[in-house]
DNA sequence: AATTATCCATAGCGATCGATACGAAACCTA
DNA sequence: TAGGTTTCGTATCGATCGCTATGGATAATT
């Protein structure tokens, strides 16, 4: 998962993977069939075990600002972590790929389409409640906090610090009108 | 250029570039020494062509808050021209890499920390003429901002529509408080 | 203990990668 | 027109890709 996270699907060779997990050729296809099978039980563990962060901020029961604070302050964190690649997963995997590996490309969006959708269910909810303004469109802002995460992948992968992320989540959430108050300068 | 900018720097190969050129490997290895050289021509070749928006925005003649609100549209603008791959070339072109290419991917980064810091250059002119709120951070923000742009080139990739790019540099604008008016929720 | 069955690492499969050697055609000079 | 040179396309280079066949060591059974 760790070589995939760094080098992406492609760049990634079966000769790292065997060498990583010290094990033999015919051992890895017994266990993971082929490479394209492996790459996706390392994107579900990846979504098990690195990003939980995600859901736990989108479900909590708390206003739905502080839904996003967690949301964009957990991505702070995760994308940052001592230890392991920078960045997201879902970004790094296969942003760019050759034909043959259009698949995978496809399912890393999938994921990102994903991840947008349910910020903006949340959004949503929260509008329900009279927890947003009234005059923000959903999609819209999901589509702008989605950008922002994966922004902040590709900081983090730059070499982003902790804290320099923790600032980027703080000014996205400067974007957010304050509950009741309208959203001033939409058109300017 | 256009090759590198859709499938990345390793996955796309000589004989796609071959067949698109219409050339045949002896001419192409004359013509541009090797791969690499290659891909660094076309860096420049898009460097020139294709985000001019930036370089004018940052030295445009307005205030910094319309200089920040035309590099943003720009960005969207030029992230999502019909006829030519969605994002930008700097972050698509090797965002991952093989140990083999880390060579480009470090370049690609080194682009990636310039226009940062173009806009950082912009914003502290801002803040000496007293353009932007003295509580704001030039770095911080600069960061923020440069995050959404590299954001929003992967949401171009993901097929958002100029529409939509809009609307987020649009959003993006909102964490900017407007001129005199002090930064509001910075800590909470 | 002899034989059969099972497992597994090595060696190598075909394909493709980036890059080049070589023979044939074309062109300029004499 | 003949000679010499240069250009250029084909065929192929060695390396590496993802993947698999085969032979030898081990284990289980009679």
């Amino acid at each position: 998962m760790h070589l995939f996270w760094e080098h992406g699907y492609e760049a990634t060779s079966l000769a790292m993977l065997r060498e990583a997990m010290g094990l033999t050729p015919p051992q890895i296809y017994n266990a993971f069939t082929d490479k394209e099978t492996l790459f996706r039980k390392a994107l579900k563990r990846y979504h098990e075990t690195e990003i939980g962060f995600a859901l736990e901020a989108l479900s909590a029961p708390v206003s739905t600002r502080e839904a996003i604070r967690r949301l964009l302050l957990g991505a702070a964190e995760a994308y940052s972590r001592p230890g392991k690649p920078g960045g997201c997963l879902f970004v790094s995997g296969a942003l760019a790929a050759s034909p043959q590996a259009q698949a995978i490309a496809d399912e890393l969006r999938t994921y990102r389409k994903a991840s947008e959708a349910a910020i903006a269910d949340r959004l949503a909810r929260g509008r329900v409640v009279g927890d947003l303004p009234a005059d923000l469109s959903v999609d819209g802002f999901a589509k702008y906090l989605a950008g922002v995460m994966n922004g902040m992948s590709i900081q983090a992968r730059d070499g982003a610090s902790v804290e320099e992320l923790r600032v980027l989540a703080q000014t996205t959430l400067a974007a957010l009108p304050a509950e009741g108050q309208n959203q001033a300068a939409s058109k300017e």
